[in-house]
DNA sequence: GGCTAACCGAGACGGTACGTCCTGTCTTGCA
DNA sequence: TGCAAGACAGGACGTACCGTCTCGGTTAGCC
């Protein structure tokens, strides 16, 4: 649809702000009439484009162990983060989703939820298989899971690494292994 | 300053989508000029807002370990995220960085970065005290605590509370105590 | 046909400001193509309600002589005038003609036209009858005529009574019969 | 004032139908709002043009007799008839009275009746000095001097010449002076 | 009696203008 | 002199209609 199309290369041109539906209707060469017949909000016009444009699949395929089904989760889904042009509908979407309610109900049941649902299958796996460890409970590790990825996004907006994604997994399955030399640093890189 | 008190009044009633400049000279009994003089954008007002108003201060005292530390500053910093007037200015401050660059920035610097100063402190005495687990490295550990801070804040708007405390500070520090059976939960509640 | 009464309905309902072809299609139960099919704008349909709707004819009989003829064309024309819903119709097209300059050549032609035909058969009989006045010339009893018509359908909203008739048909005839005492008033009535 | 101005150039070159706010905005370099602050319409601008731009003063000076003093009114009032810009206001304007019930009230009380004021102190004079005829009654005389003025504006189109100036005054003075021969047209010049 | 073509309601579409709201700047006039 | 009040150019909002266009579901005519 030209209207995806256009909202997607005007946010990267003119950014969120600049961003508005007469703009996406010129672009797309449409009216803006049309654009408000299928979408209240320019918001809801980026969520199209993120549902359409991004492969928000994430495998939750068994890998045999728990660690290594998290492993796999959080690898796909910092996958994600790691794309740009994601990360900033991301980014504005999360934000919207603050300042308009209607919009955060629907960006919460339609996308937020949709995340925590697929790391919970991970996680009644593990239970299942008897390897889910007493801490954290699966709440905080949904918390802390989607947490840290949220916060690089939205806050420090650091890179995300594999060395995060061995660190995490260490954490939430215990696994003492202390962490190879380079992960370790000594201060606040932000 | 009036100011800052209409700010701060009219986001409670009409949400920062409703909250301009004009409303709010007309509130304070202003002229707009009078605003702009200080404040180049509404964000700008409620971060002055939020420095004045809430009481920022946590309290990174030697308790004498990491874990008590650690369970003192989430305490601390968990208790402002139960204040709905302070958790309303926060979600639309971290909304405002995404979409305005030159308020982002400052947001950045001087807000975020002074919380993550303060849990380095944290992290500081406990490496030189000898008791930091060598998983979670400290960087992540600023992730996995601002994280679900920031995550519950504004994408679950779950309570935060001293269960998620303990839970935080039994993961981050590896005690492998197993969690009180309250604590369990099986699923999602989000 | 529907169309006409659905126009005619809304005209009185909304006013012409407010009437709009879709209005006329939704309240016509029809598509605005249909519409469109027959004519090219709100003010043809309403010219053709007028035709439809009015008994337009005004009777030129012979009635003997010049002043009995006037008389009774004022008196056909001016009830035409006391009918509200015909008097709408004839201030809005006459406004639209001033608008809409193609829609004025058709106003002129297929109406404003005709009714002066109508007044030179009176006229034309006058004149071969031999009692047509050397003043006013033709042309400017057509002047006087329509122009006090239309003059109190636009200007003034007056009524148009038998007084009127009278003093026209005495004023055109130069009949110097000095007027009765109630027609006489001393001012500006508007 | 930019505004006036851009109204009546626009008014010219692309005619009632084609002006718009938005189009007088640009053409005088403004904003819409300050148009709007001043005026709630298009015609009510048309009508300050009017009253700046044409010298819409009409003699009614004392000429000795009620026909002199007829024939300087008729004389002044046509000769605006006579400027096809001021006719262009006119029309339209009469049309918009038609269309918009609160502008008409505003046009008949500024314009209209200020127009028959002028009339009303030749007949009062008239009156006083004794050579008002009988017939036509003033209320009709007014009917009969502005109606052929607005019918022939909107209706015929006609230029008014100083033959009609002086068909009127004879008929409506009683002179019982034939007509000079060119006066006499044998049908409808329409 | 079944197939096809014309018709027509419904309404999406690209547009244009509406009248409102707010922006950030500038000017005015009072205290 | 400093500030409230608010006018100003500008620009986006969301809405209403415009006149054109496609889409399907009838309906009627023809084989």
């Amino acid at each position: 649809m030209a209207i995806l199309v256009a909202a997607f290369e005007l946010l990267g041109e003119v950014g969120y702000a600049g961003l508005t539906i007469e703009g996406i209707a010129t672009r797309a060469g449409c009216g803006k009439q049309t654009i408000y017949r299928w979408w209240p909000s320019k918001a809801h016009v980026l969520l199209e484009v993120l549902t359409v444009k991004a492969d928000l699949y994430v495998t939750n395929a068994d890998h045999g162990s728990y660690a290594d089904d998290l492993r796999a989760f959080l690898g796909d889904t910092f996958r994600l983060g790691r794309q740009q042009r994601v990360v900033d509908i991301l980014r504005v979407l999360m934000a919207e989703a603050q300042i308009n309610e209607e919009f955060g109900e629907l960006f919460r049941v339609a996308f937020l939820q949709r995340r925590r649902d697929a790391l919970q299958v991970v996680l009644d796996r593990a239970r299942a298989r008897g390897d889910l460890p007493p801490r954290p409970t699966p709440s905080t590790v949904m918390d802390i899971v989607f947490g840290t990825l949220w916060y690089r996004l939205l806050a420090t907006r650091q890179e995300m690494g594999d060395d995060l994604v061995e660190d995490l997994v260490a954490t939430l399955t215990q696994a003492a292994q202390p962490p190879t030399d380079q992960e370790i640093d000594l201060g606040d890189p932000q």
